[in-house]
DNA sequence: TTATCATATAAATTTTATTAATAGTAAAAC
DNA sequence: GTTTTACTATTAATAAAATTTATATGATAA
């Protein structure tokens, strides 16, 4: 049995049309008529249905059955080759959502230079969603993931290891900047500036909001925390915000949260199952999980 | 690529000779030089060093991460093959443990009946242990499966459905069999009736043993829960079993275990993420959920 | 040195995949 | 009610590929 076949077979799932698939592959249409009789066959399987009088090819169960595990194989492969062009070259591709890359990791990189691991580390940004995928994928090494749940994926293995609380912040000209503490349910009437949908900020404040049945008076959007915070710090409204991107020395005004049910912002080390570890990677996320431990 | 060229980098990632793997596949030597230098084109790396100095193959590090995900691929595709196998069948294969068949599993029959689905219904056999391990291979499609802790396994999705404490047993002329409860801490000078390796009891009563730190005196191992209590009313010796397998009715004297760290035996229904439930599957489950809930 | 073991190479052969050309079938368009 | 169009199947020819046979190479062991 041949990959190729496989692949075509995959995408007559997905077109339910020979000759656009063969167009997909540049190839000739009989080709991909030969190859699905080939999988037919290999299987002992009718995986499609040709009824012309329907004017669309049919998939049977069997055909999308075999083709779950079809775009495993698939995937596997892919991630296959992902990885081992990267396995000689001593860097490990590590994904760094913006927020812990720019108030969690700093405080460890001094331990990283020690050990002469930086040099190794290729750091890739993105948002924490995103990165989950790229991981499964095989684009990315070993990752740090924001997340509000405890990563919980097959093939994933997520070592906690932070865990921080949501907090509002407010201008010190605010009103509420005389208190130090505040229920979420009393916020129906705030200004709110938040992050976009990639942060999982954005989620948690959703839940929020749908806990307390209430819709958000939503006055700015961005994708930029430092903007976030020059708009509370105007004064323009409050925002939602993890704990860790607060630092104590800055003009603005913290509050805790006294929900009894409030997310958590989690911060998680991440890889494959099946990434096997060499020796770089495993200091690496042994310093990594000693640093967690020592703050 | 050829998934015969995986299978043969597999095999001689397993046995590091060349020679030996192609007497494996009946084929020639040539034959698996040539399948390796196309993979090792295909991933554009070094899997093997040929250093006959050492008068062993090696494996690079590479090599071992491809066989990671070669393993996947084969696992995946013999999955499909023996689901597909099935699939047409109109019968789903359930894999049901001897205790929980025996006094579980009938008190669900009559829903079971009442639906026509008790004749869609192939059963099969075999220790808890084993099922996990069948359902990922894709020899069963269902399973009931007993387990200490809930399961959490990539690629299966499982349902914990009942919950059953351990008991002592003992014959009703053994002096315990005045007492209501018993620490476990306090049998150190019983003789047991224990159940084989198979059995997850084994490992809860290890457990317990190793908590407290003392070498059970086992009189009998056997696989047969009927010999087991056979012997138990004999008064042979003590055994430790769910009280599932302890029905009200027999000349059996069970005791509850006052030890507050104690396993649970739990029962749940398990298949592959990606096993496609097809309408008869749906309503297995879903009658099998109902039923656990109903007790 | 010779024998032995393990892998590589090369040419010939066999097997398999692909193509070009064409046929078949049903629905849509004229 | 032909003709066109859109899809898929079939066939023979061709191209590509994997496999074999025979042999070479290189290293250790006898």
């Amino acid at each position: 049995m041949n990959i190729k076949d496989l692949k075509y077979f995959h995408q007559l799932v997905k077109y339910k049309n020979f000759s656009k698939v063969a167009a997909d592959f540049s190839v000739s249409q009989p080709t991909i008529t030969m190859a699905i009789k080939r999988i037919e066959k290999q299987f002992n399987s009718r995986l499609f249905i040709r009824d012309q009088s329907h004017h669309e090819l049919q998939v049977t169960a069997s055909g999308y059955q075999l083709d779950e595990h079809v775009q495993q194989v698939l995937n596997e492969l892919a991630t296959a080759q992902k990885e081992l062009k990267r396995i000689n070259s001593t860097k490990v591709l590590f994904g760094l959502p913006p927020i812990i890359g720019t108030y969690y990791f700093p405080s460890i990189t001094p331990a990283l230079l020690r050990q002469g691991l930086m040099k190794h580390l290729e750091t890739f940004e993105t948002g924490s969603k995103d990165m989950l995928q790229l991981l499964l994928k095989g684009s990315l090494d070993l990752a740090l993931i924001a997340s509000l749940q405890p990563i919980e994926q097959h093939q994933i293995t997520a070592q906690l290891f932070r865990n921080y609380n949501f907090k509002i912040i407010v201008s010190p000209q605010h009103p509420l900047a005389r208190q130090k503490e505040v229920s979420f349910k009393d916020l129906v009437a705030e200004h709110f500036i938040v992050l976009d949908e990639g942060f999982i900020h954005n989620t948690a404040f959703k839940q929020f909001c749908q806990q307390y049945d209430f819709k958000p008076n939503i006055v700015y959007q961005t994708s930029d925390v430092h903007v976030l915070k020059a708009m509370v710090k105007e004064n323009v409204g409050i925002a939602f915000l993890t704990e860790i991107a607060v630092p104590a020395n800055e003009e603005l005004v913290s509050l805790a949260l006294t929900d009894p049910q409030q997310p958590h912002f989690l911060i998680s080390l991440a890889y494959r199952k099946n990434y096997r570890l060499g020796s770089i990677q495993q200091q690496l996320i042994t310093t990594l999980v000693e640093e967690a431990q020592n703050k």
